[in-house]
RNA sequence: GGGGCCGUGGUCUAGCGGUAUGACGCCGCCCUCACACGGCGGAGGUCGCCGGUUCGAAUCCGGCCGGCCCCA
């Protein structure tokens, strides 16, 4: 028997078009594949998406492939049979943004109308988002972007404000005058968390300090302006040189103040003479020498970064002429010893990179030290991937020492919803539920909650950014505003995001959410590493090696890129990121596509007589999805993409491919041979491109549509592995026999299709058939 | 100063208790009717260094050296 039948392949074109992935994006856009149905019976997973911040930087490729892999995880759980919501939203608040519009714009904060500089804000960032959003689409992302949340926006603003109003009323935010990190250039104090530090090269001037009781020591200092702050000098107990000096007491050089003279481990023997002097506030271990030994402290600096009047001769300088200042005037009394060149870390603002100053001042402060414990607690409660990326956060928990200040001296982020008493300066709260803006605009209320007062004054102050930004778990569930759906969706399932945010977005999420709800925002946490450049160093403008995301994906499309996402970077571990690389990944792309060219050429029985080449390709399947499907489920990607490119490239293509062509092309006479072939062909091209689906959704999709159904493939769900996996015991011998054929014909110089003389080994026999005609084998005997 | 991760052929990478995976690059042959962004074959490493555990270590333990990242 023969089944006539034209054999042509139904994809026509010999490699995948990028461009085609364009005509697909408008689909899915139709056909609305990707929107969340709050009410669907489904499973709910919520993914607590890292709302990007547009801040001027150009979104760089590190970001776009970390987007891109948390895009995969949605497609997974979709593909797993979940409700996924995978929600868009851009972070609008802060310094970032006002930053870029001072250096834009070269003005200052201050030097406009508050509501001119908003507005001008808010335009910056509108620009900047949409850029951003170009991306994220243009790389496939199946996120909500129809209903895309911005943390300025009425909405989340006033979620913030009422949950400020929440934990002020549960006594969790109080206000205080203590010394904090404070940036002169920003004008604000900033939290540790926003602290950095950076090498560089500062004088260490040593100067001479007479005894009270005659005789003098050398005490050395980076910070000599500070002098005529000093209330202590130390020196370490171990310190053989300084025995004599205990109970002693020194005269500050300039300002003639007697101070006491103190054994302390904090003073290390090495640096400089071994002896310290302890000023308010050289850094942040004076801040606990003062509280520690009961000091007096003395400001010098005030918030536009000048001397102030106990600064004596240095008063109205800034910080550094002060410094020079200073050193002129010990210098002519005969006190500067020497001046030693060192490279010294010096705490500057993550924002603007300028040093910060430590100045007490009034803030608001959300308490966290004593929550400690339970914070501990609650971390532990969420699962990691990976799981060592626990230790960041139980590491930041660990080491915090100050409550966290909330309050900022900036305009673009979300309002203080404070209104003070005229008459007595009580705080007066509004009611939860609406966005204030207290600086602009009177309270909801007439009479002072305390003394009865009708006249109020607005707090000017705002929050800092990640006041927002840790609520976002809060935001997405309906939090305050839907309690029904609050109820099923929270924890949310997932919250991926960079190990570079564990101590700030991560810990403050989980600090803020579990003050609100007593319990931990999530369920899960998914911790990636950091894209780095080939050299394996970490990208910044300042280092010039940032890569530009938008130039490759129209370059190579969004599937190679996505292709190379997932096979480059395992599961936490950083990676290196290089467009050879990229480039290269799209190799596998074309095979893919060239595999399915092939495949499209035969009729789909609906099933068939099955040979043993057919059950054992169909073994080597189940072991694959097997494995795919646990990479899935701990969201490594690495795993899919590896395995998948493995199998369909060495085993599928290199070998059962060839093994059936004759039979599948008709070339032998067995009619139900063909038919098994084909039914085995489509099942384990189907199979493939149900298993890559998450990672390249464009190609997979078109080929789907193109030869199976109308109905996209991401609604599909994954395959199960369901056939016996007995036959995986040939694959070793079988790979080897091939070779061993190719090699001899190699070797004799004769074409893979001219005939051999060779015998198929005993444990090959039930693939006999398959392998003559495969090899041409005239068997010998 | 503390913490984390890493150190495998020229480059990058998998493996994490039984003498090493794949990619890129390189060399040679081949346009074999899915694919030359392809196929086949080949050269190339003893897994940073030292010591220990073990019948056996790239894989476990300790120390050292080097790189990267984070924190103080």
């Amino acid at each position: 028997m023969s089944e006539t039948i034209k054999l042509e392949p139904k994809l026509r074109e010999t490699r995948w078009e990028p461009k085609l992935e364009e005509e697909l994006l408008a689909r899915w856009d139709s056909e609305k594949l990707y929107v969340f149905r709050k009410d669907s019976r489904r499973r709910l997973f919520l993914i607590d998406t890292p709302p990007p911040y547009p801040s001027g930087r150009p979104w760089h490729i590190g970001a776009a492939a970390h987007y891109t892999q948390i895009d995969m995880i949605a497609r997974t759980a979709r593909m797993m049979g979940y409700e996924v919501y995978f929600p868009i939203g851009i972070d609008r608040n802060g310094i970032p943004v006002e930053r870029f519009v001072e250096r834009e714009m070269k003005i200052r904060l201050t030097s406009l109308p508050r509501e001119e500089f908003i507005r001008i804000c808010s335009q910056t960032l509108d620009q900047l988002e949409a850029e951003m959003l170009w991306i994220m689409k243009r790389a496939g992302l199946s996120g909500d972007f129809e209903n895309k949340y911005r943390t300025d926006s009425e909405e989340y603003r006033s979620l913030t404000q009422a949950t400020f109003i929440e934990l002020f009323r549960k006594g969790l935010i109080y206000r205080a005058s203590r010394p904090n990190n404070f940036c002169p250039d920003c004008g604000t104090t900033i939290a540790d968390a926003e602290v950095d530090y950076a090498e560089m090269p500062t004088d260490l001037v040593y100067m001479r300090f007479d005894l009270a009781d005659g005789g003098e020591i050398v005490v050395a200092s980076t910070r000599p302006e500070l002098l005529g702050a000093c209330r202590a000098v130390i020196y370490n107990s171990s310190d053989e040189r300084y025995q004599h000096l205990d109970g002693q007491r020194a005269v500050v050089p300039i300002y003639g103040r007697e101070v006491p003279i103190i054994a302390h481990s904090a003073a290390r023997p090495e640096f400089g003479t071994g002896l310290v002097m302890v000023c308010s506030y050289g850094d942040r271990t004076d801040v606990q020498l003062f509280r520690e030994l009961g000091l007096e402290e003395v400001i010098l600096i005030g918030l536009d970064g000048r001397m102030l009047e106990a600064a004596g001769p240095l008063k109205g300088m800034t910080v550094e002429e002060a410094r020079r200042r200073i050193v002129e005037l010990l210098s002519s009394e005969g006190r500067v010893v020497k001046v030693e060149k060192i490279m010294h870390q010096v705490p500057i603002c993550e924002r603007s990179n300028t040093p910060i100053e430590i100045i007490p001042m009034e803030e608001y402060y959300l308490t966290q030290l004593s929550l400690r414990e339970e914070l501990l607690d609650a971390g532990s409660r969420m699962t990691f991937y990976p799981e060592f990326h626990r230790q960041l956060l139980v590491d930041w928990i660990n080491s915090l020492k100050f409550d966290w200040p909330i309050s900022r001296r900036r305009y673009y982020a979300t309002e203080i919803p404070i209104w003070y008493c005229k008459s007595c300066g009580w705080p007066n709260l509004p009611p939860p539920g609406k966005y204030y803006r207290p600086w602009k605009e009177s309270p909801p209320f007439s009479r002072c909650e305390k003394c009865g007062g009708g006249e109020f004054e607005g707090e000017e102050r705002t929050l800092d950014t990640w006041v927002d930004s840790s609520i976002s778990p809060l935001f997405i569930s309906g939090y305050m505003r839907d309690e029904k759906f609050f109820r099923r969706a929270y924890p949310v399932a997932l919250r991926p995001q960079g190990k570079d945010i564990v101590r700030t977005w991560l810990y403050y999420t989980l600090l803020r959410c579990y003050q609100l709800t007593g319990r931990p925002p999530f369920k899960s946490v998914w911790v990636s590493g950091m894209g780095l450049d080939e050299k394996g160093e970490k990208m910044s403008k300042s280092k010039g090696n940032v890569i530009d995301p938008r130039p490759v994906l129209e370059k190579y499309g969004a599937d190679i890129f996505r292709f190379w996402c997932a096979q480059e970077a395992s599961l936490g571990y950083d990676f290196r990121i290089s467009e050879a690389r990229i480039q290269a990944a799209g190799k596998f792309l074309t095979k893919l596509w060239n595999v399915a060219r092939y495949v499209s050429q035969f009729p789909q029985p609906k099933g068939a007589r099955l040979l043993p080449s057919d059950r054992w390709i169909l073994s080597e399947l189940s072991a694959l999805i097997g494995e795919v499907l646990n990479g899935y489920k701990e969201y490594n990607f690495f795993i899919p993409a590896t395995k998948v490119r493995n199998f369909l490239w060495n085993l599928f293509a290199s070998h059962y491919v060839e093994m059936t062509k004759m039979r599948a092309l008709g070339r032998t006479s067995n009619g139900q041979g063909a038919r098994a072939a084909w039914y085995t062909l489509h099942t384990v091209l189907k199979s493939c491109l149900l298993l890559l689906a998450p990672i390249t959704p464009f190609v997979t999709d078109y080929i789907w549509r193109t030869l199976y159904s109308e109905r996209s493939i991401h609604l599909e769900r994954f395959p199960r592995p369901r056939w016996d996996k007995s036959y995986t015991k040939y694959t070793e011998r079988l790979v080897f026999f091939n070779s061993d054929v190719w090699r001899r014909k190699k070797e004799m110089n004769l074409s893979l299709r001219e005939p051999i003389r060779i015998s198929v080994p005993e444990e090959l026999s039930p693939f006999r058939e398959d392998l003559v005609a495969m090899h041409n084998i005239v068997e010998e005997g």
